[in-house]
DNA sequence: TCAACAGGTCCCTTTAAGAAACTAATTTGT
DNA sequence: ACAAATTAGTTTCTTAAAGGGACCTGTTGA
């Protein structure tokens, strides 16, 4: 990657405009493991109530995040996915991967996935969709299109 | 993943810890795109040079970006890349699929990457590193080891 | 000598975050 | 019947961080 394509159109700026702080990623990491209720993600974060209701409302605005009741009498919700919440697996698996292989304390506990298919811990890898071969830096180019076509 | 580790020990957390706020990363990016000088990368993020000094700063201890002098006198340094700073490339891969696919407005310019190798644009998928079999959500569980085996 | 440039720092105002108390509807315990 | 507990928030107040813009330093070149 060489050039430097313009700020504002980049995909990297729009995600992180909507999911680049904090608490969103942390809360959607957090349905992942299926924590779905104000009380416990509150808890299990250790975030302020206001600052949590006000992430859960905006993810849910932005179609990340969906209200399902539970219970009538009274009406109470769970948050869900939504697929587009769903769709982004990979961004907090690659940050998984990061953090395990940079920033753990040797002696400490540790956390990673293990694969239910192969029973292998999880180590993921990128490949291109087309060609299969895995994806660096260098083998990519950033291009602009007018999306018309 | 159905489980919830604790907030603590997962690696997501630390790694937002880091890099988690909004320029961390999109320094980052400019990198990897070429954008490497103090004064690039301010005027091409359109951050305050009081927050991208300590965001540099900052991504220098950490051992993400270090100082390459291009210049002596005036003794000038420019960002790059340490092995731990590339190695964040797949979260924005992963990153700029997910805003592509969901962020991306129809009849707007658009930024994609186009795979050197094959020719085709980059729809990175994620597969496990020991079957080679796409991971979802469903196909992997949450594990906490001791690291010391 | 003075402008230009790189790479910042300092000060001030606005914004966001966190902590704790308060609502509100309903159920449970005594 | 009445108090207390759940669940899911909202409101208020205080503190921390972000953003903008002026200012500073060291050097080359006109």
């Amino acid at each position: 990657m060489e050039t430097a394509p313009p700020h504002d159109i980049c995909p990297i700026t729009r995600t992180l405009d909507l999911i680049g702080e904090r608490w969103s990623l942390l809360i959607i990491r957090d349905v992942f493991y299926g924590v779905r209720r104000f009380d416990a993600l509150q808890h299990h974060l250790g975030v302020s109530k206001k600052v949590l209701s006000g992430r859960l409302v905006r993810l849910v605005q932005e179609g990340i995040l969906k209200k399902v009741p539970y219970q009538q009498k009274p009406e109470r919700f769970e948050y869900r996915l939504t697929q587009k919440g769903r769709d982004l697996f990979p961004v907090l698996l690659t940050m998984m991967r990061w953090g395990n292989r940079w920033l753990a304390e040797k002696n400490e506990p540790h956390l990673h996935l293990k694969h239910l298919g192969c029973g292998e811990v999880v180590e993921s890898n990128l490949v291109c969709s087309h060609c299969e071969k895995p994806l660096s830096p260098a083998s990519v180019r950033a291009e602009i299109s007018n999306s018309s076509g």
